[in-house]
DNA sequence: ATGCCCTTATGGTAAGGA
């Protein structure tokens, strides 16, 4: 099985490149995040034609999320139980589903803006719900994995000059603890291939040739279950994806599963 | 080498991204 997760920055946008990555790379599973539509603005028409089912928590201009599937979908649970709201919201922010033999969620973890801020601190209240939303699935013996968008850079080789980002969201201890306390509940940092250069990116800002000078971060993360993390075979940043014109400024993260 | 911001909702400007 081959699952994969992929900030699109707009479904909308990003269509006709979704299709055809889709179709070019055999994706079984695919987490989306920042879908960046309202839910009757979702693709679902293209994506059946595909052989793609689709669960989607998507709300309007900003966030969104998804999983398609096309070995199954059951089970899907819409929003985080117990979530944090922002402005008086909850922001769809996540969904899961069970396809085939694994259960995913699918997560665009809330980017924190600054250090201090309400959204920072929102930003840590949103990983202590989703750490105990997933917290029996991390445990349980079927293959289980949070996919997404996690706005955190797990270590310092994860962006690429730390000097940069001294006194940022994305790169401070309390981020890194959330993280660190979801693998304590069970879950370990899949950590992708990089296809080339030394470290695994997956994120690359537009300006300022971000990707040509491959000035990027990692904080596409594929965070497995022992079972999960047991069956797989491969993991690597199809950087191909970000090339180009029409290019989501993220690249999807592909992980081969042997089961 | 894969290129010097992009996306949304708007109705010229604002907000978010990280």
């Amino acid at each position: 099985m081959r699952i994969a997760t992929w900030n699109v920055n707009s479904i909308t946008a990003r269509l006709p490149r979704l299709l055809a990555w889709l179709e070019s790379s055999g994706t079984d599973v695919l987490c989306i995040q920042e879908t960046k539509c309202a839910a009757e603005q979702f693709p679902y028409d293209q994506l059946r034609e595909l052989g793609y089912e689709a669960a989607v928590n998507a709300t309007g201009r900003w966030n969104g999320v998804a999983v398609l599937s096309r070995v199954g979908l059951d089970e899907v649970v819409v929003g985080l139980p117990d979530g944090p709201e922002y402005d008086g919201a909850q922001e769809p922010r996540a969904v899961a589903a069970t396809c085939g033999a694994v259960r995913v969620w699918s997560v665009y973890v809330p980017n924190g803006r600054e250090v201090g801020h309400d959204h920072y601190n929102y930003k840590l209240r949103w990983f202590d719900a989703l750490r105990q939303a997933v917290a029996e699935d991390a445990a349980g013996d079927r293959p289980f994995a949070v996919l997404g968008d996690y706005n955190v850079a797990p270590t310092d080789d994860d962006v690429w000059d730390p000097s940069v980002f001294e006194g940022l969201t994305h790169v401070t201890p309390a981020e890194r603890a959330a993280l660190a306390a979801l693998r304590e509940s069970g879950l370990s940092d899949v950590v992708p291939r990089p296809l080339k250069y030394d470290r695994p990116f997956t994120y690359w800002d537009y300006r300022e040739l971000g990707f040509p000078k491959n000035k990027g971060m990692r904080i596409d993360l594929v965070y497995g279950n022992v079972p999960f993390a047991k069956a797989v075979g491969d993991a690597y940043v199809d950087r191909e994806e970000r090339k180009g014109k029409g290019a989501s400024d993220h690249a999807p993260v592909v992980v081969d599963l042997e089961l």
